[in-house]
DNA sequence: TCCATGATTGTTGGG
DNA sequence: CCCAACAATCATGGA
């Protein structure tokens, strides 16, 4: 039964669904977006001509690498993103009242 | 009330 | 143009 367990988030089929709702308030970016920002630069800068795929493994490994306290500025970068989304939200809820 | 799920965000690079 | 692993998210709704 292919339903999530519990807790944890199962799977990984995930897949993008353009826009389902009319005005589809966004949410706000995460963490690994900002620090992927910044360190796209810098494990690139490292491994000049590697592909995606290495880049990314390779950016997701370090991201973890990293402690609480250095994901702090791109978590926070995440919360004021998820203010953003808020924003979209409160729009999206009063032009929803048609 | 609680859980789970879905939708979304951004990177690069190519078919 | 869109997807692919990578990670977080977290707000919304369905029971």
């Amino acid at each position: 039964m292919p339903k999530a367990a519990s807790g944890k988030r199962g799977g990984k089929e995930i897949k993008r669904r353009s826009k389902k709702d009319p005005n589809a308030p966004k949410r706000g970016l995460s963490a690994y977006m900002f620090f992927a920002n910044e360190q796209r630069e810098n494990v690139r800068e490292e491994n000049p001509g590697i592909s995606f795929g290495q880049v990314g493994k390779l950016l997701g490994e370090r991201w973890k690498a990293l402690n609480d306290k250095q994901r702090t500025p791109y978590e926070a970068k995440a919360a004021a993103d998820k203010k953003r989304y808020e924003d979209e939200k409160q729009a999206y809820n009063a032009e929803e009242s048609s």
